[in-house]
RNA sequence: GCGGACGUGGUGGAAUUGGUAGACACACAGGACUUAAAAUCCUGAGACGGCAACGUCGUGUGGGUUCGAGUCCCACCGUCCGCACCA
């Protein structure tokens, strides 16, 4: 009986409902059972989907399938990130509301998602837009300032002048705004903070227990921390021109030991003293002035001029009160690093001897290379900042540096100024404190109050949800809430007189910190974060995302979760939400541009020929178009294929599919014409496989599988290697092996079909049902169709991983190459239990290592069991 | 500048972690079926030499370790990513 083509977008649908019916992709509720919680970063709703999502909800609902069928309590929930810039922009540009805009968004992408077919427990979805997600982010964030984990402080904010915004450092890139690509400006202003730099230790050493993220992601966040470990010491100034009050300054330095090579001391032109002295001297003011406008700029950092500029003060080094050295403006010294002041040591830093030999300050070596002659070395260019031997450093002289560290770091502790030790050990990190306010309407109201005499007082939690105003206008730039006439009116809740409310929302960020968490029990009325459900549930046991988020998300919610468990906010039992992290690549395509400069979509393009002789052209003019290169599917070069064509032309499984096979799944993937035909194709040759076993075999068959032919056995072997290999593939995330190993079994079933006999029949439709069995997380509607055409009327969804036999796994005969002195001559097949030295013998014997040998002798023959014989002559 | 990753046929990539390099797929070529096309099936293919058996070379380049190296070590070249005057 020949069989119809599977008409994948009319069965998809279908089996969809079947699974929606059977409540299967529910998570179980028996919390006795071993339990995986499987996630994917949720999706902005910008409004549709795009390949990205396809990959990333791809990946993760394969893992999340498969993890059910190895009879795991599954979590595979889905919500959305749904606050933000964007839905604000639309409202200005489109005339609607943010929350209307979004809300429509998100019904149009739910939509898209569930026609892919994914195993995701709907009754669990969130949207942090939802004031049932968002008032209890305000508790959260009362409970954080209650414990001192969020204030109020005077900020040097990053404003983006276009979206009329304090930005985050993180949300800076190159000067520039993330979203708006506007130069950045410096404003102060009174902002919120969240005190992530009190956990910067545990975040940073907490990356070590990490073991199943990718190591790029935890350097990453290493070395956004920024741990330095060195010493706060003080200089006394010279009283003799030292401004009215200042007696000292501070420098941070990680090279103590250089001390005794002192040739300055710089302050950056923010510093406090700059400024003070900046009020009486005009040129100083205009050298800051200037410091501040190159500073922002990256051509001048790349340039790296080194500008100074001398305040005439001089303080006394903290080791030699007789030694005065002088105190420099440079623009190379930074004031939210540290103290905003260094010594430097010329011979041993580079910037220092760039500036030091630019301004003629002293240059005087201390650090005697390994290998070098004390007598003859000098410094030239470059600055020695490698350890050595100290030289002309007093006491120090002939330790190491690192020896000249602990013995310098003594002496400055024993010492002291005014009372205090003239130095401390002291931990530095790069890693600043999160600035989350937004000057923006569509975001989480920071739930406090200004009232004149109370300051800024929290909303009693009973006085929760602080709800946004739905008749907020949208007119023009700038905060709706700011402008709002009436919402910001409200008593202090303390002393009952007017106030008024905060007006600023929180960085979207936030909203993202803690959805993991809110997952686990979705409809918890009393708690943001159910305990039970989360002691039960949390970590969550395979995150899937973007590298893109290696630093903001993924560092901000470590903190969040470490920060929640300290204010009582959410379990503590674990301190990591995410215990195994997976970072998937992008998905790129083809660029066209025609012949006058527009970039064209796929869809506008017409092919002919093929490698060299392919080209294109524009369908509508039929004009010649450029095929330009490779890059990430964007708006911008209108390199994209919409997942809703896909889908409804060849089936999600055929998306899914593609997704899956081309490409390693952390490595960028070039989507094809050609490759989705092939998906396609292969689609049709399972339905076709299965189809002809179902005919020949229509029910399990009742032989016995001793009495097997050769034949049958090699298909069976097949079947077995092929279902321990594609399990162990899906388990380690390596889709695109697994893929391949399904396409090598389903050639073996071909090859076994033209053979006749009780035992092929038997052996077929083992194949068959396992086929559809390990194709099921993969292509699960295909499935669906192939186990019902096998004559089940269960759901194949909810079927076991298949075990495999391990004797089977194993053939009893074995080829193995032999080589001459490392050189392949001939392969040999022997049974498995062969010896050693039988092994030996018959590679001995094959003609071709015979003429290779040319009558030499062996002089040592390998034997590698089951491998490899290697004989040297 | 600092830190990291990667480099395998025409293409995407595999290689049991030191043991037959190129699985599997895409593209290609030839053939079968067909009035024809589509679909499907079969065959071929790393490069060079040879009718062939076969031989030589071959995982960015050059060295090294080893019976044996795509895999380990050293140096270099190239591509990509992150951070960037961080004291």
């Amino acid at each position: 009986m020949s069989s119809e083509r599977y008409n994948a977008p009319a069965r998809e649908r279908h089996w969809q409902e079947a699974w929606t019916t059977a409540g299967i992709d529910k998570a179980g509720t028996d919390t006795s059972k071993p339990k995986c919680y499987v996630l994917e970063m949720f999706p902005y709703p910008s409004g549709r989907i795009h390949m990205g999502h396809v990959r990333n909800y791809t990946m993760g609902d394969v893992f999340a399938r498969y993890k059910r069928a190895r009879g795991f309590n599954v979590l595979h929930p889905m919500g959305w990130d749904a606050f933000g810039m964007p839905a604000e922009n639309a409202a200005l540009e489109r005339k609607t509301h943010p929350a209307k805009w979004t809300y429509a968004n998100i019904d149009a992408m739910r939509a898209q998602l569930k026609s892919m077919g994914l195993a995701i427990d709907w009754s669990r979805e969130i949207a942090t837009c939802h004031v049932d997600y968002y008032r209890h982010q305000q508790e959260i964030f009362l409970d954080l300032l209650a414990k001192g984990l969020a204030y109020r402080g005077p900020g040097k904010v990053n404003w983006d002048p276009v979206d009329q915004t304090v930005l985050a450092n993180e949300q800076v890139i190159d000067g520039r705004g993330w979203r708006s690509g506007a130069l950045v400006e410096t404003r102060e202003m009174q902002v919120w903070y969240f005190r992530i730099t009190a956990f910067a230790d545990d975040l940073l050493k907490s990356l070590e227990t990490l073991d199943k993220w990718p190591e790029k992601v935890r350097l990453m966040q290493a070395n956004w921390i920024g741990r330095s470990e060195g010493m706060s010491v003080r200089w006394a100034l010279d009283p003799e021109n030292a401004p009215e009050g200042e007696t000292e300054i501070e420098v941070f330095t990680t090279r103590p030991d250089t001390l005794f090579g002192a040739s300055f001391v710089a302050i950056a032109a923010d510093h406090p003293l700059a400024k003070k002295l900046a009020e009486t001297n005009a040129d100083l003011k205009e050298f800051a002035d200037e410091c501040r406008r190159r500073g922002t700029s990256i051509i001048e950092i790349e340039k790296g001029e080194k500008l100074g500029f001398d305040t005439g003060l001089f303080v006394r080094h903290p080791l030699d009160p007789e030694w005065k050295v002088p105190v420099w403006v440079a623009n190379f010294v930074l004031m939210d690093y540290g103290t905003g002041a260094i010594f430097a040591c010329p011979s041993g830093d580079q910037r220092d001897l760039d500036f030091a030999r630019k301004y003629g300050l002293p240059v005087v070596p201390v650090v005697l290379p390994p290998g070098a002659d004390a007598a003859t070395f000098e410094i030239g260019g470059d600055a020695i900042e490698s350890d050595g031997t100290m030289i002309n450093s007093r006491f120090l002289d002939g330790l190491s540096t690192k020896g000249a560290f602990e013995e310098v770091a003594k002496h400055l502790e024993a010492a002291t100024l005014g009372n205090r030790p003239v130095g401390v050990r002291q931990v530095k990190y790069r890693l600043k404190d999160w600035g989350i306010s937004r000057q923006r309407y569509w975001g989480c109201p920071i739930p406090v109050i200004h009232c004149e005499t109370c300051g800024a007082v929290p909303v009693p939690k009973k006085d929760l949800p602080v709800e946004l105003p739905e008749d907020a206008t949208f007119d023009k730039p700038g905060n709706p809430l700011e402008r709002h006439p009436t919402w910001k009116s409200v008593t202090c809740p303390k002393c009952k007189k007017p106030a008024r409310r905060e007006t600023d929302t929180m960085d979207t960020f936030v909203d993202s910190s803690w959805y993991y968490g809110r997952f686990t029990d979705p409809a918890s009325k009393k708690k943001p974060i159910d305990a039970k459900a989360a002691d039960y549930w949390l970590p969550v046991d395979q995150y899937i995302g973007g590298i893109e988020h290696a630093i903001l998300h993924l560092l901000y919610s470590r903190f969040f979760w470490r920060a929640m468990g300290a204010a009582g906010a959410a379990p503590a039992k674990v301190s990591e939400p995410f215990a195994a992290l997976f970072t998937q690549g992008m998905v790129t395509h083809e660029t066209y541009k025609s012949d006058d400069g527009r970039w064209l979509l796929p869809t506008e393009v017409a092919f002919e020929g093929d490698g060299d002789t392919r080209r294109a052209t524009e369908v509508a003019t039929g004009k010649p178009c450029a095929i330009g290169s490779i890059e990430k599917m964007s708006k911008s070069k209108k390199n994209l294929v919409d997942p809703d064509d896909i889908i409804a032309h060849w089936g999600a499984d055929c998306a899914r599919w593609f997704m899956l096979s081309d490409s390693p799944p952390e490595r960028d993937v070039i989507w094809t014409e050609a490759g989705v035909q092939g998906a396609g194709r292969f689609i049709q040759r399972v339905w076709r496989l299965v189809n002809e076993i179902a005919d020949r075999a229509p029910n399990s068959l009742a032989i016995s599988p001793s009495g097997l032919g050769d034949a049958a056995m090699e298909l069976r072997r097949a079947t077995h290697k092929s279902i321990d290999a594609v399990g162990r593939n899906i388990e380690s995330l390596r889709f695109n092996v697994a893929v391949a190993q399904m396409y090598e079994y389903s050639n073996a079933i071909s090859a076994a079909l033209p053979k006749s006999g009780e035992d092929i029949d038997f052996a077929l439709r083992e194949a068959g049902e396992m086929l559809t069995r390990s194709l099921a997380p993969m292509m699960p509607h295909l499935a669906e169709e192939c186990w019902a055409r096998l004559g089940y009327n269960t759901l194949v969804a909810i079927e076991p991983w298949p075990e495999a036999d391990p004797a089977l796994l194993v053939d009893d005969r074995v080829t193995l190459a032999v080589q001459v002195n490392g050189k392949r001559r001939g392969e040999l097949t022997v049974a498995r239990s062969a010896t050693s030295s039988e092994v030996e013998a018959a590679a001995l014997a094959l003609d071709p290592v015979l003429r290779a040998l040319e009558g030499r002798p062996a002089k040592k023959v390998i034997v590698v069991p089951q491998r490899i014989v290697n004989i040297v002559a």
